[in-house]
DNA sequence: GTCTCTGCAAATCGTTTGCAATGCT
DNA sequence: AGCATTGCAAACGATTTGCAGAGAC
């Protein structure tokens, strides 16, 4: 995606295309690998020298609110930020950290016994280890 | 489970059980809430009036270390803590913030795409309305 | 007496907030 | 000017750590 498409999406979700936001929002769209607050930070602000990590906070908190962007909990300290996408869950290498996007549609939740239940959203994340990491 | 049960339980598992941790494990297996660090302290400290809350973060350590008890981020704030048992998943209710065990067998994670990747563990939990916050 | 357990207070760390400075139209 | 955006510094809240005092054997 480009800046003058980025900027469109921007606009639709009612949100006003500042410069940081663009680019934090490349950054995201970019490289999918579910950065926290800090990684997003330390990529831009070569670019963006005045970039406060506030501002990131900020940015960040306005695309949830705009539904642009999900905050992951993987509970290993930092939230994670993901751009929305169809249903999928996170696996995370408990070796080198990184996060994989799994397509959910297989996983049957609805089979099991949640009767009376009103699901309004189902996480789930798997640890373990990437072939990446199994092969060393 | 009596505390004498429990008395026996910890030391199998190599812990010295003192009145704080007996208790703890108490609270734990008796009312299982998946209570936080706050709960289980506000429970317990009408009872054992010099009770802090390091002990409470120190003592559910130490069970944690010892396969106990396991630690459960559902990425709402603070942790909860759940006696270890078989493989199961958490519903939290979005209104009244109960969180409800339901048995992960049914659910099958291994028909996905996973190849190539060690599954160490499979963190599932869900968001929505419990029947009782329903009915209301 | 030694070694563990406990609890206060301070430190930590990610995140949030208050507010003043800056930027945009 | 008037309003939104930004960024510093302080606040926050859950958890951890350092360490000294209490307790157990």
């Amino acid at each position: 995606m480009n800046l003058i498409e980025i900027k469109k999406k921007l606009i639709k979700h009612g949100i006003n295309p500042s410069i940081s936001r663009i680019k934090i929002y490349e950054s995201l769209d970019k490289n999918r690998i579910h950065p926290t607050v800090d990684k997003i930070y330390n990529e831009l602000h070569g670019e963006l020298i005045t970039l406060s990590k506030t501002t990131v906070y900020n940015t960040l908190k306005t695309f949830v609110n705009h539904n642009l962007v999900k905050v992951v909990n993987l509970g290993e300290g930092e939230l994670r930020y993901d751009i929305m996408q169809d249903d999928h869950f996170h696996f995370r290498c408990k070796t080198c950290d990184d996060v994989y996007d799994f397509n959910a549609k297989e996983i049957d939740i609805e089979s099991s016994n949640l009767t009376g239940f009103k699901i309004e959203e189902v996480n789930i994340y798997i640890n373990g280890q990437c072939p990446k990491c199994i092969k060393k």
